[in-house]
DNA sequence: CTGAAAGCGCTTACAG
DNA sequence: CTGAAAGCGCTTACAG
């Protein structure tokens, strides 16, 4: 590879301008076909491959999308992170990634450096709510799953979701139901609480009304673990029969807890959680939640981003419910101690 | 935004020419104290960032590394991926990451794409082996984990792992274990079988014999939980005491297999994994395992790349046993059918 | 429809 | 030590 090729060796070789060379690749202008196929002979017999940090800096433009997630080891959001890379590819676009680490700054700095390589757009993934502000982009940026700045949002819809979870429970007799909530400086956590909450004030409006406890946590297993822990230590009949989570792994973490204490899931307590990560799939038992549909998501992120003029409303996809082993119907309360657990 | 400022800008303003502006922004050559002041200033004043692009294409060198693995939303490449990223960005370098869906014409063009632009160097965890032929590139190319090509490879002493494990599950007392082995066709699969066989053999010349029984299946939970099942479903004095497996995948796979087949583990049953996958510490219960030092298999990877000259040399990082809940000591296998499983 | 030329924003020999 | 100038490889008005 001694040295690569220029529209200058391909001129020469197809004995035409560097322009017409350059007007034939980007196929934009028409070119007569004569020259256009001496143009192509030569790209072939050269191996011509377009520079493209010149094209670059000439246009100021990349196809490189800019993605930036709080922490890629989260599985949702690697599988965030997957489908958006093949969403851009798809529109001939490069994937470069930035971690977070779910905190603003590096978020910041990771935009600029993205600035800095001129992108073609920005995805990002916030850490938490950004303050308010929306700051000048000279490209797109588009919020992914949690809200970035003041910038359009696609996201699941996080409410409508969080009240299939609600009609679920319900439906199977539970009456006394906690849930563990996500950050609210998150909207994706104020969004599924509220859709969860005012989906259970309902019924009590139309049928029987539930007993709704609520406990705050982040959205990883330890915070599961730990609020079920202190839910399920209480004597039995003081209990939750259904805990609804904000994310998977909270409701892992809960289905670890339930274990811990030898509480049977689902014949004595159903679990559920939200995302539908690869993992949910295989905790024991299969664990009811929501799937988030990623490559939506994503599909519509990179659209948005791409589109002429840049989308900017927000959009939010439907979850769907994915019922499996962790929930079952209300057991019936037996008020002889030794009975339970 | 109206538009970023140039070389050409800070230098009117601090009253110099582009050249004395380059030369302070590179801090390579002597520059009088002076002129320095004047340059940072007007670089301070006008908020000015060097364009990459342009800095680029003059210098044919940038400071994003690329990155290829796999499969993102395989836990093991992400935490390997959010290693990297954090030791490129130690040593000012940003990530561009791929994803090659374990195709290797995928993981081909994905070379080409970043050979496209000019990336500063390539680290690739291998879909599977690849041919031996050893293509030219223009920029260094290190393998990571898993051999690309026949570049220099950064990876766990998988043999020395493996014999850990061996050396765990035969101190517990077992003498008729199983491996579940990766994929052959990929360097870690088969090192990682050879070093535990090769162990296991040694025992038996030594103290006493232990029969092994081996299959063969992919990294992943499904052929785990396959192979498990095949091997447990036998009459209990025909099973494996223990089955080690080559990824915390499989063995997951296996623990569910078992759950399935309600054989207690770690009581009945012993199981090993490899990897230290952050979902390895939250089964019930929990893995035993080899750590890989993602952390310092990363920054090793990024070292050999950046180094002038780049390493050529493979390198191995030692692995590290990780003693948890799913390997106990040998069951007293009793006679009695009844009294077993 | 095509060629000659300017210019994107830098860096770096080359003089002085 | 510093300035003037060339040039990295492209694209795109501007003439013709």
């Amino acid at each position: 590879m001694s040295k690569m090729p220029t529209v200058k060796d391909v001129a020469v070789y197809a004995g035409v301008s560097v322009g017409t060379v350059s007007r034939v690749l980007s196929g934009e202008t028409a070119v007569k076909s004569i020259l256009r196929e001496k143009v192509n002979d030569a790209v072939n017999a050269l191996g011509y491959r377009p520079n493209v940090t010149a094209r670059a800096l000439r246009t100021s433009r990349t196809d490189v999308i800019g993605l930036i997630v709080p922490d890629i080891t989260n599985p949702f959001f690697a599988q965030l992170a997957a489908s958006v890379e093949r969403a851009s590819l798809e529109c001939g676009h490069s994937l470069m990634l930035a971690s977070s680490h779910d905190d603003r700054e590096a978020e910041q700095s990771h935009v600029t450096a993205f600035l800095d390589r001129s992108v073609r757009g920005i995805i990002v993934v916030a850490s938490s709510d950004s303050p308010g502000l929306h700051f000048e982009a000279p490209v797109p940026v588009i919020s992914l799953d949690r809200r970035f700045g003041t910038f359009p949002l696609v996201s699941t819809n996080h409410a409508q979701a969080a009240a299939l979870i609600a009609d679920h429970l319900y439906r199977l007799g539970h009456r006394r139901i906690a849930y563990i909530a996500g950050p609210t400086d998150t909207e994706a956590g104020r969004m599924r609480k509220e859709g969860f909450v005012t989906r259970i004030a309902g019924f009590g409006k139309v049928g029987e009304s539930v007993e709704l406890e609520i406990a705050h946590g982040k959205f990883d297993y330890d915070s599961g673990e730990r609020i079920a822990r202190e839910l399920l230590s209480r004597p039995p009949q003081d209990r939750p029969t259904a805990i609804a989570a904000a994310s998977d792994q909270q409701a892992i973490g809960a289905l670890r807890a339930a274990r811990d204490l030898k509480i049977d899931v689902p014949r004595k307590l159903s679990v559920t959680g939200f995302d539908d990560i690869s993992l949910a799939n295989l905790v024991v038992p299969r664990l009811t939640t929501i799937r988030q549909p990623a490559d939506t998501l994503a599909r519509r992120a990179v659209s948005l981003l791409l589109e002429e003029p840049p989308g900017t409303e927000d959009e939010m996809v439907d979850g769907s419910l994915v019922v499996r082993g962790s929930s079952g119907p209300c057991p019936q309360l037996k008020v002889i101690a030794g009975d339970i657990n």
